[in-house]
DNA sequence: AATATTTATCGTAATATTGCAATAAATAAT
DNA sequence: ATTATTTATTGCAATATTACGATAAATATT
C-alpha cells in the first residue's frame, strides 16, 4: 500500500494532478521563471543561478521535460531549453479550467 | 540529502510549489471537483464517491484545509466541507500570473 | 446510559521524491 | 589525439507521500 490509485480516477483528475505535480516544487517553478525570462535560453546557467548540483538540476528539467512543460535542442556541448508553447497553453487552458469551476456562493459555510 | 531545500528559493517560489503540491494529487483533485459541484457540501459522501478508504481521505481533506484551499465547518456529527473563497481566489491569481508569465517568443529553440 | 454515526488520528508498510557525488557521454578547443 | 566543457545517468541515503486498518473522539439516536 502507498500507491497512488490511478486507476479509480478519471483520465482529467490524473491529467491534471500530473501537471501540477511537475511544477509543484520551489525548483521546477525557479527553472520555469528562468526560462521564461531568460530570451537567450541557453542554459547551465542554472547552476549557479540557484544553488543546487548540476545532477539535481538536470533531474528537475529531465521531469520538466516529461511532463512536457518544456522542450530542449542540443547546441553544440550545451542544450537550449524553452517553454513547450503548445504543451503550455495546453497547461494554462487545463488548469485554467479546473480553477474556474468554483463559482463563489453564499449557500455554504 | 533528500530534503527540498526550500531555503536558497524565494519566498514566492516556496508559495506557489506549497499550492501545486496541495492540489498535485488525483484525489485531492477530484475531491475539489466534487466540493465545487456539491451545492449543499456536506461530506462523507466523498468515501463511497472516490474509492478510497475514509482515513485517506481525511487525510486529503486535511492536507487541503492545511493549504487553506477548503475550510471545513462542523454540522453536529458530520462536517461540512467547502471552499474557502479568499484564498481559492489568491490562488487562481498567483498561478494566473506564474502560468501568464510565459510569453511566446520565435527568438527561441 | 448505551449504541450508532461520523470524522480524526495513530501506527505502519510500500513507494516516491529529493539531493548529491561519481561517472559516463558527447562535443569543442588545443 | 588529448584535454576541457557541458549535460545525462547511476547509485545511493535521507525524507516525504500515499494508503489503510485500528482506534479514538465527538455528537446523535434510542
Amino acid at each position: 500500500m502507498g500507491v497512488t490509485r490511478t486507476e479509480i480516477f478519471t483520465e482529467e483528475q490524473n491529467r491534471i494532478a500530473v501537471l501540477l505535480k511537475a511544477m509543484a516544487h520551489p525548483a521546477r517553478i525557479a527553472i520555469l521563471q528562468y526560462i521564461m525570462a531568460s530570451k537567450t535560453c541557453i542554459n547551465g546557467d542554472l547552476v549557479e543561478e540557484l544553488g543546487l548540483a548540476q545532477a539535481t538540476i538536470s533531474q528537475h528539467l529531465k521531469e520538466l521535460k516529461t511532463a512536457g512543460l518544456i522542450q530542449g535542442t542540443i547546441e553544440g556541448v550545451s542544450v537550449c531549453y524553452c517553454i513547450h508553447p503548445e504543451n503550455w497553453q495546453l497547461l494554462k487552458e487545463t488548469v485554467g479550467a479546473f480553477l474556474n469551476g468554483y463559482v463563489p456562493n453564499n449557500e455554504c459555510c
